[in-house]
DNA sequence: CTTACGGCCTGGGTGC
DNA sequence: TGCACCCAGGCCGTAA
């Protein structure tokens, strides 16, 4: 599942092979992921990738359109549960699921390939930039301790909710909400408001660590996640509760368990991480 | 307004 | 061999 250590570790594979490319061409499978695909076949072809960058989940790439009297627009990729983006060579044999092929004018391609097709591809024009950012939540690396207590500290919904709330922080997902939590000895149950400021201060530095730990291993592969090379991230060796259920925690022993939190499976050591319901 | 929850999209994996 | 069912992330509608 692509959250931000993945998402990023695709955008930073991206840069080399799309940055300054003009795209030649484009070709789709299914579109029922896109939200126009008509305007993206007309407009995409001509094109010059100014730059590629991530918001929160999104990717993003810059374009200039071959008209210099046409204003720039945006290309946003969101890749879902089960979306890859791959630069690739046009004889390399396409994978089952690949929907979108953006040809480029040295020969290289971008492929989309997208199995459960959850993930979204929208046009954004510049105008519409501004409304964007203030709909999304603030990233997690960008933010500051004080921006964190005050969106997530006093609030009344259980922490793993929140953290996983896009509107309130872009780019936490189930993986690396667990491991934060699993990190900062915090249920994920609990409310944000009963939560003591320490608590909070130290959740929002695990939260951190794990995210750069994560994009300084490309990421976690536990079944379709991909890099922009398509090759597998390595960060799941480290997980210490997701996905680890019955196994024991790393620090205490204790089986991990695995719950349903925010209607969302969810892993926890109920050793290192108390219940709220359970006083002691 | 805030929060909780169920449903929907899709198809691979699982268990019978 | 087949097949019903579960589950995933994001989003939306509805209810308290």
């Amino acid at each position: 599942m692509p959250e931000l250590p993945e998402v990023e570790t695709v955008v930073r594979g991206l840069r080399g092979p799309l940055v300054g490319r003009r795209i030649v061409g484009v070709r789709f499978g299914k579109t029922d992921f896109i939200d126009d695909p008509i305007a993206l076949g007309e407009q995409l072809p001509g094109s010059r990738i100014a730059s590629v960058e991530r918001f929160g989940k999104f990717i993003t790439l810059a374009l200039q359109p071959l008209d210099t009297a046409s204003r720039d627009f945006h290309l946003f990729i969101h890749l879902g549960m089960t979306g890859q983006l791959t630069s690739r060579k046009p004889y390399e044999p396409v994978v089952a699921h690949t929907h979108a092929f953006v040809e480029l004018d040295d020969g290289l391609e971008l492929r989309y390939t997208d199995i459960r097709r959850f993930g979204r591809m929208l046009l954004v024009p510049e105008s519409g930039m501004g409304k964007f950012h203030q709909s999304v939540g603030r990233d997690p690396l960008e933010l500051s301790q004080q921006e964190f207590l005050s969106r997530v500290g006093g609030r009344r919904a259980r922490i793993k909710a929140l953290l996983l709330d896009q509107k309130v922080l872009s780019g936490m997902g189930n993986i690396y909400t667990d491991e934060s939590l699993w990190r900062a000895r915090i249920h994920p149950a609990r409310l944000a408001a009963n939560l003591q400021p320490w608590q909070l201060k130290l959740l929002y530095r695990t939260m951190r660590q794990v995210l750069s730990a994560a994009i300084r291993h490309r990421g976690s592969t536990i079944s379709d996640y991909r890099d922009a090379a398509g090759s597998p991230g390595e960060y799941q060796a480290r997980h210490r509760v997701y996905g680890r259920k019955g196994k024991p925690c790393p620090r205490c022993h204790t089986p991990i368990r695995r719950i349903i939190v925010a209607g969302r499976g969810t892993h926890f050591c109920p050793r290192c991480q108390p219940s709220p319901r359970k006083k002691f």
